[in-house]
DNA sequence: ATCATATATACGAAATTGCATATATATAAA
DNA sequence: TTTATATATATGCAATTTCGTATATATGAT
């Protein structure tokens, strides 16, 4: 993982928000974070599609959803910039984490195996 | 200290490598970061100026040179993902540290005070 | 005072990035 | 098969960022 990219990856408000609440949330589908950032949606695709294109991500698809969480594949320095992130970003993500639990219909999980 | 505004200050190959090298070296001047990434002193200077106005760094003046270091003032989350991230990045910095140490007529450090 | 070295900044041009809109694709339900 | 929902992508435009050059400022030496 080029730092370069890593960096150009979070150095957007809509993309650092997405990473930031998957970070939290474990997973998270294009419609949830649509509702959770208050953005339209070919935005949250567009920056998803390029989070995952840098190798942050990885997605799965349920049905109609779409899933994304962390690359479990980054390198260590990467998730712990991530998780140390998110752990002091609470307030800088409050108003998206209200959002998303005020929402109603949020696609249940299914298990991606057994 | 807004993340977003922090991360979009590493987002450039420049700017992250002169962070990466004062956080190593803890304190360099205009002149070393110059020749360490073998680029033109305004585009040195003017990264670093926008590094420091971001608040990740901060200067003192000592005689003809300018020093620049990691501002101790930053938040832990952020002094600890600049040096997670200096930590894995050896390979990345590889060559400007030797052009570092090949530097003749390094200026001396004079302690800023007793 | 003059000159040399180190650093900072202003400026217009070039490159990159982000955007909204329109549209395409994929899945599920009727 | 038709319709609805979820997601992805193409396109042209707008905004932002970065750049090289020129120039200004600050310090030290002569």
């Amino acid at each position: 993982m080029n730092p370069v990219v890593f960096y150009k990856s979070l150095a957007d408000d809509t993309r650092l928000r997405s990473l930031l609440l998957i970070e939290t949330e474990a997973e998270l589908c294009v419609c949830e974070l649509t509702h959770a950032l208050g953005e339209i949606q070919p935005k949250i695709s567009r920056h998803l599609a390029q989070l995952k294109k840098n190798g942050l991500l990885v997605d799965r698809r349920q049905g109609q959803w779409v899933f994304y969480r962390i690359n479990p594949n980054l390198p260590k320095w990467a998730k712990q910039v991530i998780k140390e992130t998110a752990d002091s970003s609470q307030s800088f993500l409050a108003n998206n984490l209200t959002k998303l639990q005020k929402m109603g219909d949020r696609p249940e999980r299914v298990r991606a195996c057994c």
